[in-house]
DNA sequence: TTGACTATTCATTCATGAATGATAGGCAAT
DNA sequence: ATTGCCTATCATTCATGAATGAATAGTCAA
């Protein structure tokens, strides 16, 4: 008797399905305009089945967006570990790649960031979005220590090494309508320049939220945010 | 806004509106041709609504027992105190007529006993069961030992005052159909061997049972069963 | 500009009954 | 007597969407 196993494997496939739909959704009309009916209607499902998957709308978004940031933080985590040692570049421009692979979603996610925060949301909801962070940040911690100490990251104080990797890849990210990625990593000064510049902004954010036990603020501070975190 | 008290009173009462059409389909079909499509009908509401009141079709039938239960100790709770110091026959005979009132009743919840216990229950509903015997039970033994030490019980040892007066109702109601309440009471020597039977009955169903801390098995025992407990 | 009132939209709840599957009774076949 | 199979019955589950009500937008008067 089995029945009991592909009930349950039915059941995630659908949720699957939800998360789809709702992000196709999200793309075509941008958050304001998607209805938990237009989800469903998607799905060919009922309204209602929706909130047997998910307490609430927003859950769904919180859902998508922590998706994401698992698996920009693979990309990330993988790139770093095939990497030349101490090439830091090449895992920087994969990451900064994945991401604006697709910018409209890549945006799409930065809205849908604000938009979650600002809610407020429900405690374990809020939890759970903290405990991934935290999960990717020490994962990508421990391989940033092993293999970059060195390349570029020898040109900025030792702790500056994680907010360096946020300057290159964040920086990239913002910067990306007017400048190439390559040029954001020659401009060795206006780098310098945008890890300090980043380091006090993730710490303005980690404040305003009281998501995170990391204080990303304290560049010193050994565990500082996972990417993903940074939107906005 | 107590919109929401509003709601939570609607539902109180449609779940006591379940249980009066279980009762009224119980005496007029018996428990075997009852079924939760028919009670619904009754209440005039959906089958699954039922399950949003009760998780099963036992639990209906065990919540419709207590509450017989209940409303018996009650009874015999009230008449024991408004009798004559001393007098157990008149609040015997109270309890045995409030119990006989609706012979057919009563019958249906000595079988509704049998059923429920021969089934096995969740684990919950044995734990709320046993609360409101134990309940019971100490209920009684207070307003026993305050106003029952004379009387027909100075006849018996000290040990059996509570088996005395199960011997009484229990007794009663048992030999319903074949003697009078009054000639059960006047038959002293009768009353005795039925004092005994009864304790060493009653020790058999609660072990039986495992359901109560109260052993009834052995009569010296100062928290006996309580009435409603000793069906079938 | 503000407040008060109404209309509209849409997230969320909840009663519903069709669908599921467990159980029991009948009926052969061994 | 026992086993396996078929069928019917009925307890229980679960997807559903109509109903609810909260939030927002729209309207108008002061």
């Amino acid at each position: 008797m089995d029945k009991a196993k592909e009930k349950v494997q039915r059941f995630r496939a659908r949720e699957q399905r939800i998360l789809d739909a709702a992000l196709e959704l999200l793309l075509e009309h941008g958050e304001e305009k998607v209805t938990v009916e237009q989800i469903a209607e998607r799905v060919d499902i009922g309204k209602g089945t929706i909130y047997k998957h998910f307490i609430s709308k927003t859950e769904i978004y919180m859902r998508l967006l922590m998706d994401y940031e698992k698996s920009l933080t693979e990309r990330l985590k993988s790139a770093v570990a095939t990497a030349e040692q101490g090439d830091i570049t090449a895992p920087a421009r994969a990451y900064f790649e994945s991401r604006m692979a697709d910018p409209a979603r890549d945006r799409l996610f930065q809205r849908l960031e604000e938009k979650i925060i600002a809610l407020n949301l429900a405690p374990e909801m809020i939890a759970e979005l903290h405990a991934l962070r935290n999960s990717n940040a020490s994962a990508l911690n421990r391989v940033f220590e092993r293999r970059m100490e060195q390349g570029v990251l020898k040109k900025v104080p030792a702790y500056y090494y994680y907010s360096t990797y946020w300057a290159l890849v964040q920086g990239a990210v913002e910067l990306y309508h007017s400048k190439s990625f390559a040029d954001v990593i020659e401009d060795r000064e206006g780098l310098m320049e945008f890890i300090m510049d980043v380091g006090v902004h993730i710490g303005d954010i980690s404040n305003r939220r009281h998501l995170s036990g990391t204080q990303a603020s304290e560049p010193a501070q050994s565990t500082p945010s996972t990417p993903g975190s940074s939107f906005g």
